[in-house]
DNA sequence: GACCTTGTGGGGGAATCCCCCACAAACCCG
DNA sequence: CGGGTTTGTGGGGGATTCCCCCACAAGGTC
């Protein structure tokens, strides 16, 4: 399996590619540290994987990403990154990526994430996956930080919005009054912190509301 | 690290003990064969984890797990199944599991799930959870493909729109009057394909808009 | 030159948001 | 048990936004 490196640390890269021929059957064939040389190396080596930093110099990874899956689709992007939210994983993956890791993973999780990508699937960073999991599963009793807990019909509603449904559908929808519709939409504001109606779509969204049938 | 093992095949449990063990630091307390035994077991040792086949005599793997969590919350509840399907590990999660594993990972894998779950976060076995990143990308991902292109003016009021910004605030950031802002956004929904300013909201969001700050 | 797109706006009515407020039921706490 | 708090259900009224119309200038296209 040959492998693109990029990743604007040279440490970094240097221990990336000690892990990668550690597991055998891994060539690193290039290096890049910066976004611009990227594509350029791409095409080049022509490799079977190319492992992308988000911040380089130069240009972003998602930037590059896009770029190398425009010319070269069969080249399978993975992401790393050191922190990373939901939708900066969506939107990684929207713009051809494979797979997105989180830097502090376990070796082992490097490798299938490695051995994934390069056999055409998709992965995401357990820490992240767990994260989406949480997100369609419950996402009201965890997200994130000191997170406030909404009230079962609070989260009703919210799916609603989630949904991108008016007051008055909603409304008709859970068969109470649109002025009912609005008191939960303003206790929610009030006890999430959230000043604007678009706030709380985006909070809806973002916390998966959008992909519940049943609260 | 302590752990009870229910499993009610003998030779299951004894190769799972075996894999536990060799992960070090892992203790293997108590094994039960049938759903009955297990909230004894646990009453009895209070285990960090309970590793929980889904198939069991007596009573199935999530009548037990919401019967443990109900009374030791603390416990944390990793479900092993041979098949699942995405519905089943929502209900497994519904009912208070910290993970789901399919049998035929890599042992690898159940020590990142073990680790995982002990520590209070959620494990999806890497499979299952793809499953899960591919249901919530797609909607996106397709969007992506045949994706309308947007006039520069209109970019720039979706990243607003994306930052939960009012129409009025929109207005005033860009210097230009109320009803502007209106038009561009009427003529997205219009060539989006969309039908309230809330689904407006959702697709900039989805589309990753509140993470530029030039477009 | 005719046509289309883009950016900029207005008018007007319907819908909504955002403050107040009210009240019953349930729930918690001392 | 009795009193405060939360939750669910609503109203009034003004400010704001939405959603249809429409208009016009600047630029590109045919």
């Amino acid at each position: 399996m040959q492998v693109v490196l990029a990743d604007d640390h040279t440490l970094v890269r240097a221990g990336f590619r000690r892990l990668l021929e550690a597991f055998g059957g891994v060539e690193v064939v290039a290096e890049a540290d910066n976004g611009l040389q990227v594509l350029d190396l791409v095409a080049l080596h022509r490799p079977d994987v190319l492992i992308l930093d988000v911040s380089m110099p130069g240009k972003n990874g998602l930037e590059v990403t896009a770029e190398v899956k425009e010319v070269y689709p069969e080249v399978s992007v993975l992401i790393c990154s050191m922190h990373a939210t939901l939708q900066y994983v969506k939107h990684a993956l929207s713009v051809g990526a494979s797979g997105f890791m989180v830097k502090d993973c376990a070796p082992g999780e490097l490798q299938m994430a490695l051995n994934a990508v390069a056999s055409g699937q998709t992965y995401v960073s357990q820490r992240l996956s767990g994260q989406m999991v949480d997100a369609m599963m419950r996402p009201a009793t965890r997200a994130e930080g000191g997170e406030a807990a909404l009230t079962p019909r609070q989260r009703e509603v919210m799916v609603h919005l989630a949904r991108g449904e008016t007051t008055k559908q909603i409304a008709a929808a859970m068969n109470i009054s649109v002025k009912t519709v609005e008191t939960h939409r303003a206790r929610m504001m009030e006890t999430l912190g959230l000043r604007t109606g678009a706030q709380l779509v985006r909070f809806a969204i973002q916390h998966g509301y959008d992909r519940l049938e049943s609260v």
